[in-house]
DNA sequence: ATGAAAGCGCTAACAG
DNA sequence: CTGTTAGCGCTTTCAT
């Protein structure tokens, strides 16, 4: 049962850019052209091509082992089947359920994903740059700032985009995001509801959407709730990372009168807060309640358990590859913004205030 | 400052595959034939152009936003520079770190990274072979189970192959591990040393090579500090998931005489002990000590801490990356087997036993 | 140092 | 229904 590698190893003399059965093998052995075996292997063109032959060349084809070289029907048809992800983070733990949707509906339309990780420094317009050389047909933003200037560069090119996670501050580009309003919302009125009116903040960066929107709706709400401004604080980390969030709210409890209720802008800054309490030797949510937001996997298993708004991300994921795959196949520009609902999950880390 | 498009547009007039523009734009824009371009383009055969040509070329590039083609690049010499990973788990936690050395090592060397998520029942040969018909020059394996067929379909097809994290049983292809004997043992002798004496292993899937080096490195380890086979009991978790780990915990804590300490296949299993003691109103470390394995990301957020073997996976994925990079120069098939020591992270999760 | 020519593997327009 | 022809964008002989 050993295969013949005859008609592979005669091809190519000079270099030798695959050493797999082509389409011409498989026509070589049937007697037919290439072209005709390119057409009963393709789905759409399958019904150019008479049933018996077909069925020769599809049998050649498994038995050759023949596997077509979709970069190769790439560079003729001009499309990779390739999807570009940039991440800003793939270590954070919130990403891999959008990433799951993500790759889950694309690689159901036939694509593949490439995700880079957008590091600390690196210009996005570089990585895009490389990722258009791939030739990927479309890209997907989960690490834009406000005014990233990324986003004219995609513009310019013309290359289907689709921003998950953040929005830029022109909403030029289609997008799927959380209610971050709705959300910090949320957190407000149940701390509210619980008795508390000392409220802090831990904002996030202030270019990124979630962290100024966050931001925004916290101020919001508070005034709502009828807090007055000298009850409500805001500290800004320098980056969703837990050590920001120590850092940011660690200025929130030096105050003259600290809060009694953290609100964190996401996850990691609420773990970051947990260790400044520890730091300062409160208990939470005795002393302290805080929330957190994204509702990270495992938040559950904290001490005490991380009262968190929960995101639909892997909706996220799913909404953003269709709206990609819809601006892939009408390239029109119709701004079409997905907001999603955000859910409030109590645990253990929101109480009504102590003493 | 508008661009030029005429070059671009008026070429392909029945399909349109790349509307960027090409090395024969720059070509025509300078007089010179596609290939000077081509040549004055790589930094290899930059040499056999005359300096100021090139440069005036070079200039032409830059001007219109020249990128080149790395599809039709790779069509033509055979090598796509893309690297297929495949991974157990994209939202195990333990995987991103991995991932980062991977990425950041093959990046360094030109090389983009595919990552597929290999779900639960899907197939690895037909993810190897769509990653194949992409042309990806190499494959990461972070999935692979003892016996896996895969890895007979990558050796036939001679794809430059590394493991990582786990190994097949015949060590047929090279890999970068963690030394799982070592892991356990560090684990074992803490808690020996700690005066336990009757300890319960949480052993991960009998089909991946953790899972079987980890509980036999669990016998020797417990056997080899004098404890007897009656005080030592394992059971068996169906997949490295918290839920899986709370149900194999449970039946351990089920015993006549229950282990004052476990040792967790890896931390998603030590998660779900940490479930199973909190069922049965057991505390821990008061109760029963446990100790977890891969050291996650905030597992020291935890109430408590857990106490867990820390492997070096950053490291990991460097060195696989490294390893493959050596066997798509060379693809002799040289056993290389790396394997990495882990440390024990002492945390809150591990104490005497109580009474 | 440069141009000419060929071709990687595949698809699509055009004939018949 | 099938063969012919052309060519995607690029690299690499082979001649100058």
């Amino acid at each position: 049962m050993k295969r013949n590698n005859q008609t592979g190893s005669q091809r190519r003399a000079k270099f030798a850019p695959q050493s797999r059965p082509t389409i011409k093998d498989i026509a070589q052995r049937c007697g037919v052209h290439p072209s005709t075996v390119s057409r009963a292997l393709s789905t759409v063109m399958h019904h150019l091509v008479a049933e018996d032959v077909a069925r020769r060349i599809q049998a050649a084809a498994t038995a050759l082992g023949y596997r077509p070289n979709v970069t190769a029907a790439g560079l003729r048809t001009g499309r990779s089947g390739l999807i570009g992800v940039l991440a800003p983070d793939i270590a954070d733990p919130s990403f891999p359920p959008i990433l799951g949707g993500l790759a889950e509906t694309l690689n159901a339309a036939g694509y593949a994903t490439i995700v880079v990780d957008v590091g600390p420094q690196r210009s996005q317009r570089e990585l895009v740059n490389q990722l258009v050389s791939r030739g990927v047909d479309g890209l997907v933003l989960a690490s834009v700032t406000l005014n990233d200037p990324v986003i004219k560069h995609c513009i310019d090119a013309s290359i289907p985009v689709v921003l998950v996670s953040r929005t830029d501050a022109g909403r030029r580009l289609p997008s799927v995001v959380t209610d971050d309003e709705a959300g910090i919302r949320l957190a407000v009125e149940h701390l509210v509801s619980l008795g508390h009116r000392r409220i802090g903040h831990v904002a996030g960066p202030s270019d990124v959407s979630t962290g100024v929107l966050r931001r925004a709706s916290f101020v919001a709400s508070t005034a709502r709730a009828g807090l007055s401004a000298r009850e409500t604080m805001i500290e800004t980390a320098q980056a969703y990372a837990r050590m920001a969030g120590r850092l940011a709210a660690l200025r929130l409890l030096e105050r003259k009168a600290p809060p009694t209720a953290i609100i964190a802008a996401n996850d990691l800054l609420a773990f970051g807060t947990y260790d400044a309490l520890a730091a300062r030797g409160l208990n939470c949510p005795k002393d302290v309640s805080v929330v957190g937001h994204n509702d990270m996997p495992y938040v559950d298993m904290l001490s005490p358990p991380l009262t968190s708004v929960r995101i639909a991300q892997r909706d996220m994921g799913e909404q953003a590859a269709q709206l990609l795959l819809e601006r892939i196949a009408h390239p029109v520009l119709r701004r079409s913004h997905i907001v999603l609902k955000p859910t409030l999950i109590l645990r253990g880390s929101t109480a009504a205030p102590g003493r």
